[in-house]
Formats: C-alpha cells, sequence, structure tokens
DNA sequence: GTCGAATAGTACGACATCAAATCATCTCGC
DNA sequence: GCGAGATGATTTGATGTCGTACTATTCGAC
C-alpha cells in the first residue's frame, strides 16, 4: 500500500503556524473547520457562476430550485420557502419581489389563508430552472469528479454525521 | 459488517423530491453539496458564538486570530490579512477600524513603505485572542467528536482533494 | 534618472441580509 | 362564539460586504 504524497494548501500553512505558535491546539480540529469554512468560501462564487449564466443572481436559483423539486402544481408559500433555505422571512419577501418582477414566479392569494400567499413558478419560471438545475447539478459533478466513489462516500457520510451534531 | 441504519434528514427529504422529479440528475453530487451548504449556514452561528462570548463580532476572532499565528512581532500588513481572510481590501479596512477603536490592534507606520501600515496586536488583543482562541477551538473539536476517527481523517482528506479541485 | 504601470489603503455607493416592529388573520381553549 | 396568543408577510433601520474610483507611493523598464 503506497503512500500518497499529499500536496500542501494554504490550510496546511496556517496548521505549521499554529504548531508553532500554540503546540497545545487540537491542530485537526483546526484543519477540517479550516477547510470547510474556505470551501464554502470558494463554493459560493463558483456555483453562482451557473445561475448567473442563466440570468439569475445569487440566491435567486435557490428559490426557483426550492419550487421545482415541490413537484406540480410548483406552489409553495413564502414561509415554507424561507424555512427550507434557512432565510428570514424578510429576506424571502426582497427575493420573491424581484423574481416576481423578472416574470419567474407570480404571487396568488391563498383562499385557504388570507394572511397568506401561494407562490408559483411561471411557465417561463419552470423552463428556466429546469435548465438551469441541468447545467447546475453537472458542474457539481465535474467538482466531485475530484474525489474517488469512496471518497464521496465517505464525505457523505461524514458531513451526514456532523449536520447531525450541529442541527 | 452490519449495515448500520442512518437516520434521515433534511437534505434526504430534498434528494427524494429531485429522485421524483428529475430521475435524470446526479442525487450523489447534490447531497453532497446540499449537506455542506447547509453545513456551513449552520456552522457560523455556530462558532460566531465563541467569538461573541469574548466581546468579539463576527469576522474580529478571524483577524485576531491571523496575527496571532504569525508569531512575534504578532504584525501584519491590511492586504496580507484581506488576503488569508479572503476579504476585500476595503471589508479589512472596516474590520480594523472597529478593533483598532477596541483598542485591540494598532496601526503604525511602516517605515519601509509610506503606502502601507503595519497592524499589531495590542497586549489586550493577545491577551484577548489567545483565550477565545482556547475556547474556539475546543468547541470545534467538541463538534468533531460525533465523528469517529477514522470519519474525521477521511473528511480531511476528502476536502482537502475538493479544495484543490476548486482553488 | 524618469515615466508608466502596479500596488496600498481608503471613501463611496449599492446591495443583501437580519432583527424588531407592525398589521392582518388564524387557531384554540374556554 | 370570543378573546388571547400564534402565525404570515411586510416595512423599517442597521450592519457588513463588495466593486469602483481615487490618492499616494513604489517598482521596473528603458
Amino acid at each position: 500500500m503506497a503512500e500518497k504524497t499529499q500536496q500542501t494548501d494554504a490550510v496546511d500553512e496556517i496548521l505549521a503556524q499554529w504548531h508553532r505558535e500554540r503546540p497545545d491546539l487540537d491542530l485537526a480540529a483546526i484543519g477540517i473547520f479550516g477547510r470547510l469554512g474556505r470551501l464554502s468560501l470558494l463554493l459560493g462564487p463558483a456555483l453562482d457562476e451557473v445561475a448567473a449564466g442563466h440570468g439569475l443572481r445569487p440566491g435567486e436559483f435557490d428559490v426557483l430550485a426550492t419550487l421545482r423539486r415541490s413537484g406540480p402544481p410548483y406552489t409553495l408559500i413564502p414561509s415554507a420557502l424561507a424555512q427550507t433555505l434557512m432565510l428570514s422571512r424578510a429576506g424571502m419577501t426582497n427575493r420573491l419581489d424581484r423574481l416576481e418582477a423578472a416574470g419567474l414566479v407570480e404571487r396568488t392569494l391563498d383562499p385557504a389563508d388570507r394572511r397568506s400567499f401561494r407562490v408559483s413558478l411561471t411557465d417561463r419560471g419552470y423552463e428556466l430552472v429546469d435548465a438551469a438545475v441541468t447545467d447546475h447539478v453537472a458542474n457539481e459533478t465535474r467538482l466531485l469528479s475530484a474525489l474517488t466513489p469512496e471518497e464521496r462516500a465517505a464525505l457523505d457520510r461524514a458531513l451526514r454525521g456532523l449536520l447531525h451534531a450541529i442541527g
């Protein structure tokens, strides 16, 4: 079993500094959370780029995709969208205003609850998000192709465990 | 080899919806990036809380920690800090203003480059960040205790691979 | 040496987000 | 039924970030 020489990265440099200054600290923990943080910082723009290719600003794709995957009639209420996307309701109001102005979703009265609205994909919104999702997932698959199937499975298992510990 | 029954989580529900609506998509990729996204969304507040316990607002801890781990004399220039923390220089100016007003760092003239400043930890800043780092890493270690050592190692390996693929 | 390009820090305007306050409506215990 | 409390959406005000423009200074090619 040959040891593969791992390339060093920016986080390794950070770990070396901490080891020098504070050898008492748990370097493994710093490394994992450091890599997680940097990854999500880099991942954001990388994923937004695909959405931007379809004319969507950051965050707008997520709203459309949530409606799309909910299935026919592609309708949810703003509160449900906000909760699913872990966004404040105020932020959701803002996003929906833009998406409605762009003609991708529409707000209709909810006959069963007059405090609320039903937010639905328009035909244009459906077509746009369906194409965007295809590109989006292809981009994710491309990024993951750097890992072996075993590494992908292990990553998913570990992330699931962490989510369970925090959530 | 016993199969362990995995609990379902919010991402599993999302995957089931996509499977129903778009069975052609790469569900494994959606799951991994979905969990990564939710994890960093939940992780931010969880880590900020520890810093807040030391009177630091989000992001301020990172600046102090970067200075601390750079070693004596705990001095860097704003551009280096911005690059390390993947922040715009404008954002760094803002953070340094607050940290300087709080007496945790000080800006002194750089004798070698009159365009620039040298940002240094004050004694108070040093003591505060040293205590905060201890708590911060303990918190990270606690979160990671949900994973086995093998899972932690596999997670770090996978994150390193992804970072290399993106960076 | 000198001039053009690159770099350091900051100011400014735009933007997305959140928390709190507000108003309308629903739910449930009585 | 009725009233208190919960819930839904929005508005408002504050905050932190970015991109751009700007000034001062340094670097490098000639």
